[in-house]
DNA sequence: ATTATCTATAGATCTATAGATAATGC
DNA sequence: ATTATCTATAGATCTATAGATAATGC
């Protein structure tokens, strides 16, 4: 039953991208260690030689979840240098985000999930923000250094709470007014 | 043991309140039905002569704390005439406010959580969005009723957002980083 | 020999129900 | 007589651990 280093260290990436796409999908208490191991075609004693505990998991698993999707917004701000914020905001605030939790941001996701975890997933969440605002910061257009920062932050909560309504919202003409009036907002430079 | 109608409905009244500040406390799944009987003095199989599930009180309780909420604006928008929003702002993108989940906004607390519940759930809440909305389309300045519209729902879901990172993070001081660039940006009329 | 995984289980939750009890209200 | 509440329990979860198994890697 034992299994390579190599193979292994398979099976814990493919528990971390499980854990960070179903957490994102149904929150951090919506799978259970004993599904997410069936997931990946292994029971679920097995998980706890891979990570010391679940509250370990949901902390990697966030982190994983925030630098991929960082990753993925690198790629659109090389993809339109012309206009890196207006490119984010038309992929964030969409309906091909809202309905696709599993593989977007970590925060819209389970945002108000994240202030009732441990310190450890919180550490991992606030470690998130920061490199996303530094990220952000970089691609926003204002003259000073602080307004740069300012309006980062500002566009990331604008952009977050639009999709938490619009994901909230069962009536999908409400929530698609929703992503409208934030994309505008942000076209007209007013976010 | 039976107790006298107009006792049941204070019954039914602490339950529902309890459970009001429960769920946006600790989520929707943070609280059982027979922790929320113990605090109001009951026993948990009693539950089920007041509600007929738990997911009749989370759609009832979270339309509860809506109103609340809405009703505690208008208070606001009372006292201050001559700058109703921004009273909002002040009130709302507050370190109070992020301290107190229980007693405030239920989509700040746990609007991640409610594109996952039941539709009865979803109902309530998409309900109470559409009476926030046509509240604060009232207070918010701009000339036609479509760009009060806009603003009214850009301005809640920057709000929102503001507050959910700022309790996602657990620096104190990034925290208030965020509640002040948004506080900043309504100020300057940016959102 | 070491160890990654599996099987089985402990112990703690959770929602919901059945039947007993006792006070209200006709 | 009706019924709001209580007691007890069913059945399904959940995290975590102990000990057995079998393949890796010295």
């Amino acid at each position: 039953m034992k299994v390579s280093k190599e193979t292994m260290a398979e099976h814990r990436e493919k528990i971390l991208a499980s854990a960070a796409q179903r957490f994102r999908e149904r929150g951090f208490d919506g799978i259970g260690v004993a599904e997410l191991m069936k997931e990946v075609g292994l029971t679920h004693g097995g998980f706890y030689g891979h990570f010391a505990s679940k509250e370990e998991l949901v902390a990697l698993a966030s982190e994983r979840a925030m630098d991929d999707s960082r990753a993925r917004w690198e790629k659109i701000f090389e993809d339109s240098p012309e206009n890196p914020l207006g490119s984010l905001m038309d992929y964030f605030v969409s309906r091909h985000h809202c309905s696709l939790p599993g593989s977007g941001c970590l925060v819209a996701a389970v945002g108000s999930e994240v202030g009732r975890q441990p310190e450890s997933v919180r550490n991992a969440v606030t470690a998130g923000l920061r490199k996303t605002f530094d990220l952000l910061g970089k691609v926003v257009s204002a003259r000073t250094k602080e307004s740069r920062r300012k309006k980062a932050i500002t566009a990331y909560a604008s952009m977050v709470g639009a999709v938490v309504l619009a994901r909230a919202s069962n009536d999908p003409a409400l929530s698609q007014e929703i992503l409208q009036a934030i994309g505008g907002a942000v076209a007209t430079d007013a976010v």
